[in-house]
DNA sequence: GATCGGCCCTGCCCGC
DNA sequence: TGCGGGCAGGGCCGAT
């Protein structure tokens, strides 16, 4: 399950091995990897052959690769088994393979796996961020990360200010803040001492600044360690897994002790998937929005 | 406009 | 052994 960490792995580890590359084929050997580019595979294929790719770029878990002319961008998304691995030509296909790239220069290819086909790519327009920067237009919308360099601290505040929901929601809330997902959501809520139904509107700034601390520190660990892996799903751009998942302390932890205070962390339905709290550490306010 | 729930999709796991 | 149902979850879209 990549989230902003593991995305920043791959991202990086492709910058090594695609910039300055020229795309020589294109391959989509699945539909749905691509349903956001509307004009269909053909298309796709034939609108990046001869492109240079010039770097590789990243907001929240959108990654995107920027094409020569900076005009336009191929966006990707891993969804929540997507893989982008750098694999040689005579490597035997993956069964989920869904996309493959190939190179004007011969040698590795890139490959687009995913096994849940919750990711795609697209070829997608750069548009200005409002900041001095370019984005491509469907990420536009998508708030600053937490790792972002132009990340402010102030901006987060004030959207939470602006929330009528439950924290948790509103750190899922990609228009919020990006790159948090269930599990480090969980993780930074447990860090803070903050239920997941606190109203986000009623957290004093203090404390959003700590929770907004502690989403950076435990992003930033995730990140040091390769990211979180939980199974074979997330690797890195050689297909290696992260580390982080021997140090989580409330994600996955049903009925395991409270790492603060020993008490057995639950598990409770929440968005149609799961929220782990310890009950002692993270109490239920009174003023609870599920 | 803001918020919320359903859906997409596949493989694994568990119970019957 | 085999089948069916539940679960995992990011983002989009329609309903409220």
């Amino acid at each position: 399950m990549p989230e902003l960490p593991e995305v920043e792995v791959v991202r990086s580890g492709l910058a090594r091995f695609v910039t300055g590359r020229t795309v020589s084929a294109v391959e989509v050997l699945h539909p749905r990897a691509i349903r956001r580019h509307e004009p269909g595979p053909i298309d796709f294929a034939a609108r990046l052959v001869g492109r240079q790719i010039t770097s590789v770029s990243r907001r929240g878990k959108y990654l995107w690769f920027v094409l020569d002319g900076r005009d336009s961008a191929v966006v990707g998304h891993l969804g929540m088994s997507g893989q982008l691995l750098v694999r040689p030509p005579d490597a035997p296909d993956e069964k989920h393979l869904r996309i493959r790239v190939r190179f004007a220069a011969g040698g590795r290819e890139l490959r687009f796996v995913d096994q849940r086909t919750f990711g795609g790519m697209a070829l997608d327009e750069l548009v200005s961020d409002g900041g001095g920067g370019l984005v491509p237009s469907t990420v536009v919308h998508i708030a600053r990360d937490p790792l972002d360099p132009h990340h402010r601290s102030a901006d987060f505040i004030s959207a939470l200010k602006s929330r009528r929901t439950g924290l948790k929601r509103a750190l899922l809330d990609q228009t919020v803040v990006s790159g948090i997902g269930n599990i480090y959501a969980d993780e930074a809520l447990w860090r803070a001492q903050l239920h997941y139904a606190h109203p986000a509107d009623g957290l004093s700034p203090a404390r959003a600044l700590e929770l907004l601390g502690e989403v950076q520190e435990v992003m930033s660990q995730a990140l040091a360690q390769g990211g979180t892996s939980f199974d074979a799903l997330y690797v890195n751009v050689n297909g290696e897994s992260g580390y982080f998942d021997v140090s989580l302390n409330a994600y996955g932890q049903e009925n395991e002790p409270c790492p603060r205070c020993g008490r057995l962390i639950v598990r409770e339905p929440f968005m149609n998937r799961s929220s782990f709290r310890c009950p002692r550490c993270q109490r239920t306010p009174r003023n609870a929005r599920w």
